[in-house]
DNA sequence: TTGTGTTTTATTGCCTCC
DNA sequence: GGAGGCAATAAAACACAA
């Protein structure tokens, strides 16, 4: 064992130590029905959760039988036997009374980490070892700790939900205005031959000349910005539209990220986004995005989440 | 009653801190 | 090197459906 830690059986090696009141104080309870006086107990019970406990704290068979023995006993041959019997029952594991739980949970949630000072007081109080103080608040820590972790998945879970259909929303709108765009464009084409003047030098057909997910791979795009910094269309927050042009996260939708340039750019109607280009929307893997990727597939950092929890 | 899944108590081994 | 914490795990106790 590599920290040298001995443990001792807090049931046979204890019970071992050949004082029976001191086995029957730590570890005995007589069920709340029956009177403490009438029970063969060396000495005071130390401590109340040893008789008011709702359920035996030692549970298994056979109790009922004990006490009645040693309500009973005549003689010290049998004391052996029964000694031997409790030894060897007492190797299996005892549930803690409903009293001593609700007394250890209070005291968790005043104070999760024990104190060896605490530690002793408890056991003293619950009429248990300390060792076994130790242990339960080893095990609820641990029981806490996965409910948190089941916790903060699901809220994470919602935010991703939430943010996943502001996406579609967004994916939506951009169709939208894009073929709005397509369609403002033709008109001033088809306006601009009826007026007779020439067409530009490189006017092919408009849809021609809007971005398209066609081409990537370039370092930047200019892209006609329809609705700049309109905050909010149809329940979406437009700006997270801009999330590529500076903006690291898109969750303060009512805030501008944007530089002095990116605002200038706004002024002329026109934005350089750098090489990230919304993906399509069956394009996006959700379940595991490229570390750093510049998408909404949301790289989120493992270890910044995991490692909050120790 | 019994089989099975869940919860609780306890142990083990490793790690960190002093 | 000892004490104590944690993760993993064992196993008893318990709950519950069939």
């Amino acid at each position: 064992m590599a920290g040298g830690r001995v443990y001792r059986s807090n049931t046979s090696a204890d019970a071992g130590s050949n004082n029976l009141s001191v086995l029957l104080q730590s570890q005995w309870v007589p069920s709340s029905s029956e009177p403490l006086d009438t029970l063969f107990i060396p000495g005071s019970s130390p401590s109340p959760f040893l008789v008011s406990g709702t359920r035996s704290m030692v549970s298994f068979e056979g109790v009922d039988r004990r006490r009645s023995y040693f309500r009973t006993f005549d003689g010290e041959e049998k004391v052996e036997e029964d000694i031997e019997e409790y030894l060897h029952r007492s190797e299996k594991k005892r549930r803690l009374t409903v009293d001593q739980v609700q007394f250890l949970e209070k005291s968790f949630e005043a104070e999760n980490k024990l104190e060896p000072d605490r530690k002793v007081q408890l056991a003293k109080d619950l009429g248990l070892q300390s060792r076994q103080v130790a242990i339960w608040f080893q095990n609820r820590r641990a029981r806490w700790k996965t409910k948190q972790l089941e916790k903060d998945y699901d809220s994470l879970q919602a935010s991703y939900n939430s943010l996943k259909a502001d996406y579609d929303n967004l994916v939506k709108e951009t169709d939208k205005l894009k073929e709005e765009v397509v369609q403002l464009t033709d008109k001033l084409l088809l306006e601009g031959k009826e007026k007779g003047e020439p067409e530009l030098p490189d006017a092919k057909t408009s849809s021609q000349e809007l971005p398209s997910e066609a081409a990537e791979g370039e370092e930047s795009k200019v892209v006609p910005v329809v609705s700049a910094k309109s905050d909010y269309t149809e329940g979406v927050h437009s700006s997270v539209l801009l999330e590529g042009a500076g903006s690291s996260y898109p969750f303060e939708p009512d805030q501008s990220d944007l530089s002095q340039d990116e605002e200038d750019n706004l002024s002329k109607g026109l934005l350089h986004l750098p090489s990230c280009v919304f993906p399509k929307l069956q394009d996006i893997d959700y379940s595991d995005p490229p570390a750093g990727s510049c998408n909404f597939g949301f790289p989120l950092d493992d270890h910044a989440f995991w490692s909050w929890a120790y």
